[in-house]
DNA sequence: CGTTTTTGACCAGCGC
DNA sequence: GCGCTGGTCAAAAACG
């Protein structure tokens, strides 16, 4: 295991999210299409990864290895080091950053259809006064910890309550690995399994064809056989960050405030073959 | 036959 | 300590 310390505290990780989640978080979100150079897009989302490193990591940052890599004429096999390194480094940043949210979604198929992401079940437990058992699922892919479990209300049969725990992290790999890299050959993570490569691809054929905006109460309005993506927090974020024109429509709270709903406009585009499911709005509480 | 789901066992946390 | 509850594990079953 690798063995960087990520000392973060708390403090920072909310002053983090509050910026990343405000009205005015301009400097954040640096302008996806600038008028500076057609690499903008990197630079972005490079910015915008450090950002959210420094706010929960007070280690070395990614524009330290970025100045690493420059400055120095180092092999490639220094360059891949450096590369795992931020990988390691976001893991350990996302995985630290705990949330939890709860979706409430009406009329969606078994309420657990794909949202963009591939879920294993690990477990299914009845619950105390509620007739419905709760499921409990974990991401598949094996570098990431985030989980959901799904649950029938007890009120109406048609709704169903999904809690999202942490964060899908691989969201961010792309532009870890695509980064320094004009060769589009993106550095391998941990000696990639045949699965970890399936889900790769599975995530990229769930990922992009949905694409399309649903409003939620377009959607409690009535049943769909396929759902939109489930506005993922996940997904939120990454939305958020790389869509700087998104007027604020979408308003999470981190730690105590419940009750908000958001609603997002158009697909974001991405400059990778990995492809952002624009989420759909619903109503979204936090918990914990 | 590899992958996913099911399901009872196990464990930790909490209140009494 | 005991019992209850929620979360996870893991072997077996089901599935494609």
């Amino acid at each position: 295991m690798e063995e960087i310390k990520a000392p973060w505290s708390s403090g920072s990780e909310d002053e983090f999210w509050r910026e990343l989640l405000s009205d005015d978080s301009s400097t954040l979100m640096q302008p996806h299409e600038s008028t500076e150079s057609n690499s903008t897009s990197t630079h972005s989302s490079e910015f915008v990864i450090n950002r959210l490193l420094s706010n929960v990591y007070s280690g070395p940052t990614l524009e330290d290895f970025d100045n690493a890599l420059s400055s120095a004429s180092k092999k490639i096999e220094t360059a891949k080091e450096f590369s795992q390194t931020r990988v390691s480094i976001l893991e350990r940043s996302a995985s630290n950053v705990e949330s939890k949210y709860t979706l409430k979604i009406k009329s969606c198929g078994n309420g657990m259809e794909d949202d963009g992401y591939k879920w294993r079940k690990y477990g299914q437990k009845s619950i105390k006064n509620s007739p419905n058992p709760r499921s409990y699922y974990r991401c598949t892919n094996p570098r990431c910890g985030a989980k959901k479990q799904v649950e029938r209300s007890t009120d109406d049969p048609e709704m169903f309550i999904i809690t999202y725990e942490g964060l899908h992290l691989h969201f961010a790999y792309p532009y870890f690995l695509f980064n320094n890299n004009n060769n589009n050959q993106p550095l391998q993570l941990n000696r990639p399994t045949k699965k970890l490569k399936s889900l790769v691809q599975a995530h990229d054929i769930q990922a992009s064809p949905r694409a399309k905006t649903v409003d939620t109460h377009e959607q409690e309005g009535s049943s769909h056989k396929e759902m939109g993506p489930q506005g993922l927090l996940e997904d939120v974020v990454p939305f958020v960050v790389r869509n700087p024109s998104m007027n604020n429509t979408c308003s999470y709270s981190m730690n105590s405030t419940t009750g908000s709903s958001c609603s997002h406009h158009s697909p974001p585009t991405s400059p990778s073959s990995f492809t952002w499911s624009p989420s759909c709005s619903l109503s979204c509480f936090h918990l914990g």
